[in-house]
DNA sequence: TGTACATCAGTGAACGCGCGTTCACTGATGTAC
DNA sequence: TGTACATCAGTGAACGCGCGTTCACTGATGTAC
């Protein structure tokens, strides 16, 4: 079936973007070009009408990733009943997460794959793209504590999200994997047997880490 | 060169394993056999007179890279002037650290990629066994501070550092590269702006966190 | 210690397979009149 | 609005290449006597 009307190609074109954010989440970057056409209901062949190249398409799969993920966020802290930080770590690190890769955060799916590519890869931009939009976001959860350091807090903790997660992830099915995930939610949300003594802010709901 | 003394043939798969350790921590599992076998001076074919499999070799390579991983870390706290901890963190987060991906440390490394291998793989029992090695080590290094609650600490604390490790080399080139070490530096090690109050165990060495 | 021979570590070609990319082809779509 | 035709989205075969693994071969090593 050759020469599709234009609606079908714009339909096509949000399809292998989906496929490709998806498959490259969990398969990592090396997910196949013939693997996303197919997933996306198209022949490998006509992949290239739509991308210049697979780097090209990695690109494109992360900053839709990217988007995704804010959306989610952005979501979380307009939805959360009490602290916004705190939505958005006890919906992070959940074991729906850990077993969704494919819909779930790019930076623990990506991260490692971004790393090993060359410094002039069209996906390095846009993953330092998106992970700034994600970072701001983080930062301006919460505005109170002390001067230029919500910034330093935000990489911190988003370095212990991902890093939870990677590490649950890695350690699936074992009983150490729901042990990183509740001792990272503990020490962010502050549960008395890791940090003894916090500082809640008046007004904030109590939290429970589990 | 057919048939070479024993001598010789350990020799050898010290090569292989140290060849694919390296490699595997640089480029992922998915290196190759022939690029490891080339990498220890010797050619593809002779591979499986050493290992029954790639999968064999990687969970080898795993291991051989937590047991280095894990005498760095107890050569580092043992050689420390004052917090073992610190010694460790500091060590950790370092820009050779984020360049030398094949000599460090196999958690940030090839989480990831271990998390995307079927659990049945022998390089998820590896990746475990190193890994509660080096938890307990992170967990015993300072007895004190609130019972049970050391090993809490302990997987937090990796998580943090693994996952600063692991976005500073994704965005590695960027500022923000620096940016993440040096937040999680700080906040693992307590200085001021961004943990207010730290009770720090007398005759501690006060440490600059950069 | 010396000899005869089986073993087996390493070589390099070959296997079937999947990769990213290219290309001739198709015919419905979009456009010029 | 109708007609003629150029465009181009999608197909499927093909390209050169590298993958994990197998295998016939080699000859120095290790062993049995």
């Amino acid at each position: 079936m050759p020469r599709v009307c234009r609606a079908e190609t714009a339909k096509n074109r949000r399809a292998i973007r989906r496929a490709s954010s998806r498959l490259f989440r969990e398969q990592g970057l090396r997910a196949s070009v013939s693997a996303v056409m197919s997933a996306a209901g198209l022949t490998h062949g006509g992949f290239y009408r739509h991308f210049g190249s697979k780097d090209e398409l990695a690109a494109d799969a992360c900053a839709a990733a990217f988007a995704e993920s804010l959306a989610r966020w952005r979501k979380r802290m307009e939805g959360a009943q009490g602290s916004a930080r705190a939505a958005l770590i006890e919906g992070y690190l959940t074991p729906h997460n850990r077993a969704t890769v494919g819909a779930g955060c790019p930076i623990a799916a990506l991260a490692t794959d971004v790393a090993r590519e060359s410094l002039d890869k069209p996906v390095r931009r846009a993953f330092g793209a998106g992970l700034e939009r994600l970072i701001a976001t983080l930062a301006g959860v919460e505005p109170r504590r002390g001067a230029g350091s919500a910034r330093t807090r935000a990489l911190t903790e988003l370095a212990t999200l991902v890093g939870a997660m990677v590490l649950a992830r890695a350690t699936d099915g074992t009983a150490l994997s729901d042990e990183f995930m509740q001792a990272a939610r503990r020490s962010l949300l502050g549960t008395r047997d890791h940090v003894p003594r916090v500082r809640r802010p008046p007004g904030q709901r109590r939290v429970r880490a589990r």
